[in-house]
DNA sequence: AACACATATATGTTAAAGCGAATATATTCT
DNA sequence: AGAATATATTCGCTTTAACATATATGTGTT
């Protein structure tokens, strides 16, 4: 309570006023994400992808974890409860978006593809979208080598 | 429901990430208020606060009011509901913050003080604190001329 | 009409954000 | 150790935002 705010408001807001960070943040709404996916769904270059990741983390909105080769991204709760909510209510009004549902379904889609890109081919994906892997399992060997 | 929002999200986010607007907005969050104000009790000049007012407006965030020679600007609600949500979350976030009621209190002091300074002396005090007045109604020939 | 006052806008400059391209780092694989 | 992969960072450039100063607009007053 010594001081207002774990992180200030102009920094905050900043951090959610661009395009390509709302669009990033839309898809880790509901899970972490490796960096990969971004690249492949939003079709953004990657020290682009890496840039605005960078800004969220500093900005207080996102942790990474580390996984050998890859980096998982998500949303992590600001402890300040107005920051959170403002968070949460723009998560949602993401969600109520058709670019940001068309965001999300790529995304779903290249996580269940039975060809995937060769960019992600290899790569962890959300836990999300693993349940629906398990419904064609005897694929998985087909495209994931 | 034809498009998705009245003003896009990366406006009025950029709106929200600005210290100044931020301060504007806190001002604003009881009452409509005469730009005189803003310069008195923010110390800033003229043509700043009316740019950001301008930039607020423009982002569909208050609406102004002719009154004479003065201008009362006023926060509206945005009729997008998640914008409406985070916009009332951002406001008590601003109450909550010290440096944010140290301005509000400023305002209170200026539309209150016995002996106004030149610029606000004959301004229309916003009606929060026109009751505050009536305390001492004998005193207002004094200072209000 | 001329003036004074409150506010808005235009102009030129400076600072910051975002970008693509190149490069650096970290990790795994061979 | 060396190559390959995933991600991060740096650099130079372009665009955009913010600012101070000057000027314009709109309104009331004389």
């Amino acid at each position: 309570m010594s001081e207002d705010f774990l992180f200030d408001m102009e920094t905050f807001f900043m951090a959610l006023a661009d395009k390509t960070r709302l669009r990033l943040l839309n898809l880790l709404r509901e899970d972490e994400i490796c960096v990969c996916f971004f690249t492949e769904v939003l079709g953004e270059s990657q020290p682009k992808i890496s840039r605005h990741l960078a800004y969220l983390r500093n900005a207080g909105i996102v942790e990474a974890r580390r996984d050998g080769k890859w980096m998982h991204y998500r949303i992590v709760v600001p402890e300040n409860p107005f920051a959170s909510e403002v968070l949460e209510d723009t998560l949602r009004w993401l969600a109520s978006q058709t670019a940001m549902q068309r965001d999300y379904q790529n995304l779903a889609a290249a996580c269940c593809a039975p060809t995937a890109p060769v960019t992600i081919m290899r790569a962890p994906k959300p836990d999300t979208f693993v349940e629906a892997d398990m419904n064609y399992p005897q694929e998985l060997e087909t495209y994931l080598l």
